[in-house]
DNA sequence: AACTATACTAGAATAATTCTAATTAATCTT
DNA sequence: AAGATTAATTAGAATTATTCTAGTATAGTT
């Protein structure tokens, strides 16, 4: 259940993967790094924070929200909207896939791809339209799930 | 171009939407319904306030939101992400449908539910997964689209 | 070691939204 | 229609998420 950050693992290779992108692998980015890319909780800012204050107690929120939005900038992070749409989520997850939000615990997680099939018809959507990307959101209740964390306002 | 608010045309009939949805129709009630209501601009409550004072110079921001979020609570109304993802947009069209957004100019806009087929494969997902709804943004650009109205950060 | 560029920090500023408490307007009872 | 009750509206303060600013530290280069 505690995910907490995996310092020694694979630290070559987020050393590795930040040097490929052009960033500078200093100590703040590469404890961001390390937690971002070992959680699946598209966390935001803040929590991204608190996870990395732990192993990293002096760094400052302005630090975090750089270093997300220079992994963003960078293409090795995506941004995703938080079920209240007033705050941004940071997806690791690169690669094509769907979100699911339960509407009840507010949490966000990935689908597999295979769950859906969409067929974009260009002809009834007009030339004029440049598609880059489609993003699919399913909202609902996952059932089964103690909602013993929810956390809602 | 110029929207404003059409304040003579259909009154009775948004007067009579609101009441059916169990809210009273109080003069800036009707202000705000009459321009969301005739607009396709998926306006954000900045937005609506400007166009309301035009006809209701004393309109507090306050009650903007209120309303809002009232009509939102019944119905009548829905929620969607701006393309900044800081700000919340309201889409008066509650029927199926998706968007587009133009990376562009920020500029949302409908499309028709004919241009993209999407098949669920439900055994794939997993049983414990209820869908109330699927949301599917398509983001890219409009071409030839003067970027005159371009409103960036 | 000195120089330069980059990264980091605390705290101020900004933007969107909600909250609070007081005021006004409507509606309800008689 | 007067008074009582409830609902709607307001201005401004508070809150939240994020960015900006300007000074400080760190790392990389000569």
């Amino acid at each position: 259940m505690e995910q907490g950050i995996i310092i020694n693992r694979n630290t070559k290779a987020i050393r590795d993967s930040l040097k490929n992108a052009g960033i500078q692998p200093s100590a703040s980015r590469m404890a961001i790094a390390s937690f971002v890319w070992n959680t699946d909780s598209h966390p935001t800012a803040e929590e991204v924070k608190i996870e990395v204050e732990k192993a990293f107690p002096t760094v400052s929120l302005a630090t975090v929200y750089n270093t997300l939005n220079l992994f963003v900038e960078k293409g090795l992070l995506k941004e995703v909207q938080d079920s209240n749409q007033r705050s941004v989520r940071y997806d690791c997850n690169t690669t094509p896939h769907f979100h699911f939000i339960d509407e009840a615990t507010g949490q966000m997680m990935d689908l597999d791809p295979e769950v859906l099939r969409i067929s974009p018809d260009l002809s009834k959507l007009g030339a004029e339209f440049k598609i880059r990307e489609i993003e699919v959101t399913l909202r609902g209740r996952k059932m089964g799930t103690p909602q013993d964390k929810v956390k809602q306002k």
